[in-house]
This record gives C-alpha cells, sequence and structure tokens, in this order.
DNA sequence: TAGATTGTTAATCGATTAACAATC
DNA sequence: TAGATTGTTAATCGATTAACAATC
C-alpha cells in the first residue's frame, strides 16, 4: 500500500500565507506525532481539527495553502502529512540555534526536551557573566558572548534565543544579528527592532498569563452581565 | 492639571471583543511601562503604534472597545492609560496561582521575576515525586500534588501552570479544575480538554521556534521565486 | 488661530464557513 | 452502489485601514 507517485505538489509560497495558517500547522503537526503514538494510520479534517477546537473546512483550506495532501473518501495518512507538514515548515532539516542568558529560563530552555525531537539542536550557551562560563549545561557548552561570532560561524547558527533582562536584550538581539543569525526568538519582555531580513517570534511569560486572567475576567464579566 | 473627572466609561464587555486585541493591549501595556520609565508623560496612537509595528488607526480602535482613554489634540496620558489597560486585562488586583511540575521549567517560573510585576503570585508549587517535595524553591513552597485541593482553597488560588511532561498534564488539568481553578496556563506540548467555564492559553515553546523556523525559511523561499 | 490628535464611520481587505461536485 | 471525505468555489463574517469632523 505504500505507493510513492509523487504526491508533493507543493505550489510554493504564493501571495504568502496568513499567519494564524502556520501556527495551526503547528498544532495539526504535534496532534498527528500523538495520533501516530496511538496507533492511527489516518485521520480525517473532522477529526484532526474536532480535538483542536476547528472546523473540518478549516483544517482542509489551510492544507490546500500548500498543496493537496489528503485521499477524497479516505483522508489524510498520519504519517504523510507528518512529513509534508515538516518539510512546509521547514523542520525537516537540523536547525542549529544558540542561547544567549544562562539564567533562569536559559538553563530550563537547555534542558527543554522538546526541542532536539523537532529539530532543533541548542549547540551553544552565551553569557555575559564570566562566572557562568566555561562549563556545560546539560550538555551544552557555555560561552563568553564575545566568542559568539565565531561560534557561530563554526557551527552554522542558524536560531538565536534571548533569555536575558529586558534591559540587555536589544544589544544582545544586535550580536546575533552581527553574527549572522536568521531568525531571533525572543523571551525578553521588550520589543526589539530587528533588521527586515531577520525574522522573530516573542514570548513574554507574563503576558500569556496575562492573556489568561483577562479570559476569566471576561468569563465573570459575561456572566455578570446576563444572569 | 490633574483633573479628576471621571474618564471611566467602561462601556463593558459587549459582543466579545477579538481576541487580537486584548494580546495588543497587553503589549500597548508593555511599552507603556517602559514609556513611563523612559520619562515620558504622554504618547500618541501613533507613537504608540510604531514602536510595536501597528498602525496608529490600529491603536484608537482597539482601546476604543473599552473606552475613551485620550485627549483629542494631546494623546494618551501614560499614567492613566496604564490603568486603565491593567483593569480591562484583570490586572488591577492580585492573582494567587499554583505551579504543578517542579523540573527544569517548572523551577524557572518560580524564579520568573515578571510574573510578581505584573500581578501575579505563585503561592505554591507541586509535584507528584515525593522526592521534590517539602523545601521551598525561589521562596515557593513545594508540595505533594495530593495536597493541591486543600491548598486551593485556603490561598484562594485561581489559576494553575502546568509544568508536566505531555502524559501528565490532561490528569493535573483535571484535577486544577477539581480544585475551582479558573484558568490553566499549560506548558506542556499537549491538547487539554476542559470544561467550559475554565479558560486556557497554551505555551508550547517548540512550537515557538518551528514558527521561527518557518519564517526563516519563508523568507528565503521568497527570496529564491524572484531574483 | 494653526497644529495635533482623538474617536468613529465607511471602505477595504482578509479570513472563515458553508456547500458541493469530484473522488475513492 | 452507498458512504465518506477531499479540494475548491462562493457566501459570510470579521478585522484593519483610511478618512474626517470634533476637540484641545
Amino acid at each position: 500500500m505504500s505507493d510513492s507517485k509523487s504526491k508533493s505538489d507543493t505550489p510554493a509560497s504564493e501571495s504568502s500565507v496568513p499567519k494564524a495558517v502556520v501556527s495551526r500547522l503547528s498544532l495539526y503537526l504535534r496532534e498527528l506525532e500523538h495520533l501516530v503514538r496511538d496507533g492511527h494510520a489516518t485521520t480525517s479534517s473532522n477529526h484532526l481539527g474536532g480535538r483542536l477546537g476547528f472546523t473540518d473546512a478549516q483544517v482542509r483550506k489551510d492544507l490546500a495553502y500548500f498543496g493537496h495532501f489528503g485521499y477524497p473518501g479516505i483522508g489524510y495518512r498520519c504519517d504523510e502529512l507528518i512529513v509534508a507538514i515538516r518539510r512546509i515548515l521547514g523542520t525537516d532539516q537540523q536547525w542549529a540555534a544558540a542561547l544567549v542568558g544562562v539564567g533562569n529560563l536559559g538553563r530550563a530552555l537547555l534542558g527543554h526536551k522538546g526541542f532536539q525531537q523537532r529539530g532543533f539542536r541548542v549547540v551553544a550557551a552565551f553569557d555575559a557573566d564570566q562566572r557562568k562560563v566555561g562549563g556545560e549545561i546539560e550538555g551544552v557548552p557555555v560561552y563568553l558572548l564575545n566568542d559568539l561570532p565565531e561560534l557561530a560561524r563554526n557551527h552554522r547558527i542558524r536560531l538565536g534565543m534571548i533569555a536575558v533582562p529586558a534591559s540587555e536584550a536589544q544589544s544582545v538581539a544586535d550580536r546575533l544579528v552581527a553574527s549572522g543569525v536568521e531568525g531571533i526568538l525572543n523571551f525578553a519582555p521588550v520589543t526589539i527592532t530587528l533588521p527586515p531580513h531577520v525574522a522573530q517570534v516573542g514570548v513574554d511569560l507574563a503576558i500569556e498569563l496575562e492573556q489568561l486572567a483577562f479570559a476569566v475576567v471576561s468569563r465573570a464579566r459575561e456572566a455578570a452581565d446576563k444572569p
């Protein structure tokens, strides 16, 4: 049954894909991996979307941006769709990443299992504090920030993660950019400015909690409005 | 100049506010706090939006969902707008939170400064592993998960943070819900199902990196398409 | 007054949903 | 064949942007 007729159309990124679509793609992928682990060989747009709170039409539309991955009457083969989504997201290749800032959060990121499983390898950590430098944490060597340019070149580091205080985030970002990094994941609670050729994603943990708080109070407010 | 004519209309949450608006509200708040620290007394929709990559019209529209906070010809007073947004988000009050899972990430969350500053207090941590229980981490006592219901009641815990492996996330979520928690911030890389009266926000660190990788490759793909 | 900036309405743009012929 | 499900088009819905009278 494992036919190999080329099912990868890949109409390429056209007028640009909505950002919301891409974030759902990651959720589909995660869900599909769970489905495979649970022994499912195939799924449907209805099944896949249902578990995530999306409609079947949404799932099909999202995937249709990138090609034809399903079988009418059957649905999607989980393993095939996993491969396809990984290729779309770019995680079919390995990404070398650097972490800057070996504090509480930085250490946790170095120990985070999820990264390796999804194609990311943190190959070097950096800190401006001489005392934190020299050893290894979770198998990742810690260097002085000054050594970043050289190590970035040698390890072909393409991504950087910023886990330093807000006050230092912009200067660290500048140094990452100068070292040729193509994308930055910023955990510092501050807006950083990057040149247009460098991608960025920001994660502010306090803001996530804040969003949760709003969701809670707005439910309470709704309940109060119409009793 | 500090008049106190009641400027808080608060037309209340009506047909429900778009989620995107709320997440921008958090960014406005963060930016305003930086502006105040830099000595700015007032700002404008153009100024505030510009630093974040939003248009002035967007900023005004977002705020208009909740009331009239600006002064035509002047702009917004930073301190007033901060108070207003905090009230909207619900972070003008203190929120007691519980953390479940004292691993790498959990420990980092306990030490995270940003939470306290924004109205959140992690009052108790929990773990199923007897050996991790008993002491304090970053000043937060660590209890056995079995003690959750009692402590949740005594401390009036309204929010829970899940930092356990994916396999345990759903069962931990169920226990948090049973203990009366109203919102859950889930760091486990899995979809959890909650009753409709409990709010949830999910943060998957690997997915954030994945989104970054996509942003990087799609720039490269665009560049390749039109040379 | 002239200049700046708001809040709001109308116009535009984009994203989601519904529906259905085509396919297995 | 009957049932299931896709990919896609058209219809709906929602969100962003532009424009401008009102205000300071």
